[in-house]
DNA sequence: TTATAATATTAGGTACACCAAATAACACTA
DNA sequence: TAGTGTTATTTGGTGTACCTAATATTATAA
């Protein structure tokens, strides 16, 4: 597994909608467990099973169905990662929602930590961007080896920032094109 | 299947190590299958039967393996995605060669037609930039619908590529990348 | 308090993807 | 042409993740 925490995709994908569930309702049914993932009855069972021999959820043949501390953690960590990956793939890539929603639900088990890291600085960059921050697109521009002038390139996104940013100043500068 | 080839991850899989053999060598050797995919010669003769039946690799015992046309298109579409995706992680995100291969070869068999084509337009943008394209910054910042004058921040890219351009007027295609 | 509907579980089976051990085929060399 | 090492295959088995059909439990209504 690329995330290690000893879970398979399958079994991050329970634990996912059992905290999907709790924060809906108060009760989780197996029934609402196989309906959201698609699969049958006997297949939630075996996978309760599972997971709980793994000490991520409280289980036993009828009783109610409840997270450990443990599987809390990991289920919060694998929503905190859809999240992500569906933000990134609406606002950066442009994929409408259901299709990121998709694609989210299966990079998000296939991502490594590190990966996952710079997916967040992307879109760090990008909320950053129009409250104010003035050198994102010069820091991706970087990560494209292709600028090799960081600082005119800089100055260069700050007027068009600037641009935007106040809507008083029509002084268009006239004198850019120098090199 | 995300990417309904009929064709199962793992079995992408060795269609993609199949064909890159096939272009470091003549032959392809079940051995060097199993060593590239880390799997066990048993593993690889499994696989090959599969495969075969499936229409996508000519195997008989003993005989030569060679891919079928179906196979080779197959096999190329795989190779296509993991070189976009690496790709997009390298220079879009910054993610290192290695890591961004590992990611890439899990993300190949995930990501729908329609993501892969959004991921594909992304690199054009950055593509489009050094080499002469102006308004691929200006394309990505309206996606955040942060834009409210594409073509003010049009004009300002333009001056800001003119800044890099124009410091080597001969302008040579960047020629970073060989695949 | 039983009958019944809803829900959950066990039992048994399939498919995939792998493995180790044993066996078979092939390509040389002597 | 037999012997030897390499390569490939078959055999038998594991673990995961499903499924259907049958059974058990629970909750509820008569």
């Amino acid at each position: 597994m690329t995330q290690d925490n000893g879970l398979t995709e399958s079994q991050e994908d329970y634990l996912e909608v059992i905290l999907a569930i709790l924060e809906d309702k108060q009760a989780v049914r197996a029934k609402d467990i196989a309906k959201r993932l698609g699969v049958t009855g006997p297949s939630v069972t075996g996978a309760l099973h599972v997971l709980s021999a793994k000490g991520v959820v409280n289980y036993a043949p009828y009783d109610v169905i409840t997270l450990t501390t443990k599987g809390k953690k990991a289920a919060k960590e694998v929503t905190r990662r859809h999240r992500v990956l569906k933000d990134f793939l609406t606002r950066v890539l442009g994929v409408s929602a259901s299709e990121a929603d998709v694609a989210a639900c299966r990079m998000e088990h296939v991502l490594s930590p590190s990966v996952m890291r710079k997916v967040v600085d992307f879109l760090g960059f990008v909320d950053m961007c129009p409250s104010g921050g003035d050198d994102w697109i010069c820091s991706v521009l970087r990560t494209f080896e292709e600028v090799e002038d960081p600082e005119g390139c800089r100055q260069c996104i700050e007027r068009c920032l600037e641009q935007h940013r106040g809507r008083d100043s029509n002084a268009e500068p006239p004198d850019t094109s120098s090199g």
